[in-house]
DNA sequence: AGTAATCTACCTACCAGATGGTAGGCTAGG
DNA sequence: CCTAGCCTACCATCTGGTAGGTAGATTACT
């Protein structure tokens, strides 16, 4: 089917920036895992920026989606918030960094189009958290003098640093403490 | 003189690896920075492995020996915490990511002989911090209740965490709020 | 002391292979 | 017949790395 060859290109994308990052993976590494020539891929991308950009913002609707289903489904803050924990605690399982996680560290050397992308991405989770831990304060789960853009950034934070580490130390469950500790020190 | 060569060599490394990463940066870069061509790079260093090496050898000697600066200047366990974290808050006032911070999203492409220094420095960092909480738990400074690996790995990851964020967006402040929340979850 | 041999730090000129990207052609399905 | 989706063949540029040479300092030997 026509179609899902950008769809598999997508997915192996994916796959080769959250594990390579952006300036390690290159269009030969995708073609060999797609099954297509180089040049095919043109055909569905015309740049290799085209390609990464399209690769975040699909990303990033499904992220989207994701963060909706969990106001949806979970009404407390700390399930809404182990919900999203949940989501870089599966990545290390998956073998892989979180995207923007993984993308960020180059961020310097990036298009212009993609850093703008990666902030795009940081802002969405930070806006969720904030939404959440303001909802959680006036529930009265978390505690009152929360800041939520500071607790916000530093829950972000921890979970991609704890990726990160994680990560580099090949040690997937150095991950879940992490996420304990800070789900406690806001707790109420 | 002869060796000033070697050591200015060394910082340009220093500093295109903590903005660009390692895949990113080339010997043409570093040559044209530090005014020499690029085959005589080699004579100093004979593979760009090599290099990355000594890099890291060094910038771990240079931190051990600050962390052990701190032991002798700061007796409690929250000054030293504080001076600790002021290395990543300085690493964001110049500009870069912490080293391994930077080389950590790479980790799966990187030379093993690279793998292995990341995951020596982190270690470095989780074995110094560890001490720091076992003593400032003995004081009486910290919460009896922490478990010094656990703690040791969370703050790290805090940290290279917020320098990642902050690194992304471009937003050098959004640093300290986290390192002040850390601290002050961990107080007795 | 004088000179020959060696070493250091750099150079120019290459190399093979990979990089992202282009041009143009074939083929199957609507 | 046209076009989506793929192909082969090619391109300039960059990658890390090598070969071999040169000027000048250092050392070793008589």
């Amino acid at each position: 089917m026509a179609t899902d060859t950008r769809e598999l290109l997508l997915k192996e994308t994916e796959t080769l920036l959250r594990t390579r990052g952006y300036a390690a993976f290159s269009y030969a590494d995708l073609a060999e895992k797609v099954g297509i020539r180089k040049a095919s891929i043109h055909h569905h991308f015309p740049t290799k920026e085209a390609l990464g950009a399209a690769l975040i913002d699909s990303y990033l609707d499904d992220f989207r989606a994701a963060l909706d289903a969990i106001l949806a489904n979970e009404k407390s803050a700390i399930d809404r918030l182990n919900r999203y924990a949940a989501f870089f605690v599966s990545s290390m399982k998956d073998g892989m960094m979180p995207l923007c996680g993984a993308l960020s560290a180059e961020a310097y050397v990036l298009p212009e189009s993609l850093q703008v992308r990666v902030r795009g991405f940081f802002e969405l989770h930070l806006e969720w958290l904030q939404g959440v831990i303001r909802e959680g304060k006036k529930a009265g789960e978390l505690r009152s003098d929360l800041k939520p853009k500071h607790t916000a950034t530093l829950i972000l934070s921890t979970l991609e640093g704890a990726s990160l580490v994680a990560w580099a130390m090949k040690d997937p469950g150095a991950i879940k403490p992490a996420i304990a500790s800070v789900v406690r020190t806001i707790e109420a």
